[in-house]
DNA sequence: GTCTATACAGCGATAGAC
DNA sequence: GTCTATCGCTGTATAGAC
């Protein structure tokens, strides 16, 4: 209900974000879009003149997310269970609530029908949160706290996809299932 | 091919769980149905006059999919990791390939735009799986070849939610991934 | 930057002939 | 059980006025 809002072009792709961690990325729609923001569809082509421009711009925009938590994590001082806590309480399961799910799973699953220019900027998304995982999980190792064998980067893949598949569960089951996913996991590379 | 096709309804019934697993219920169509069979629209809803139905159908296909392959693995004789490594490797990773997700995966993803009547199915389905896991887990921590704390249900549930995690993840990602946390929870399921 | 108007393909769905 | 034909709706997308 504003006036005159600032940066509509945001304000299309945050509604954008929710709807594709919500109902997936072929599951909303420009009048979805328009109507939630009480404008047309005419004026959302304007911004985003192909819906493969708004999914590029979706990617970029998770990107820059990424970006932002990460320093944020980086930056906190604490222990390394400390710094994996914050991102996926504070980052992860914030942004998802109850009922949203990570936007990179929810790309991930329509990979077949997505635009192709989606699918590398995907790829590289990934494989960005792994490298900053990894990095946290490498840290903990060397200080003595975390326990786990074979390389960081391993045990990153196995963090993450448990950490989103979790967030994917308890949106169907409640949020008990993420707890206790969390709770099973944390006490095995505590190595208790 | 077949100039008489037994049993048409089984054969729609098996096209629509593989477009399921590639591209979600809500992204393949009629049309991809009738067009892969060589018939028509007109005759798909002759044996599912509504999508949803079509889609109740599915989650009774799986559901006989989970009894044939629980039944399967109770009854092989071998150790519990065994039997969970025939679950993975011989039921879960066979019936995906390296293109498809689980078609439960893939239903949980889409479940905000679902019909109605597909919801409670998608959870009984869920539940059957972690009971049937859960036992098999428990049955292992009590012959001592397990190592893990907390209840069975809940390492089910974290178990499971990896395992299509790392099914989704390796489909963008290439089978290796699969490979790596599979290798990596394992490890931590032996104590190792 | 937003609108009206429109185009056109695809969707789920139905009626009725064979 | 399959077909042709058709319906109304929704999807993305574009042209052009304001």
């Amino acid at each position: 209900m504003q006036a005159r809002p600032k940066n509509r072009k945001q304000q299309i792709v945050d509604l954008a974000l929710e709807l594709l961690q919500t109902h997936g990325f072929e599951n909303f729609s420009y009048r979805d879009l328009a109507g939630q923001l009480g404008i047309t569809k005419a004026s959302i082509h304007h911004h985003f003149p192909k819906k493969a421009d708004l999914g590029v711009a979706l990617c970029q925009a998770i990107q820059e997310w990424h970006e932002r938590e990460f320093a944020r994590t980086r930056s906190f001082s604490g222990s390394a269970q400390e710094k994996l806590d914050l991102y996926v309480r504070g980052t992860l399961k914030f942004a998802c609530g109850d009922t949203k799910i990570c936007p990179l799973s929810s790309l991930q699953a329509d990979i077949a029908s997505l635009p192709e220019a989606m699918r590398p900027a995907l790829k590289r998304l990934d494989d960005h949160e792994l490298d900053f995982i990894a990095e946290l999980l490498d840290a903990g190792r060397e200080s003595g706290e975390f326990k786990f064998s074979g390389s960081a980067r391993d045990q990153a893949i196995l963090f993450v996809l448990t950490c989103k598949g979790a967030l994917q569960y308890s949106r169907v089951h409640g949020s008990e299932v993420f707890d206790a996913a969390m709770a099973q996991m944390k006490a095995q590379l505590l190595g208790q």
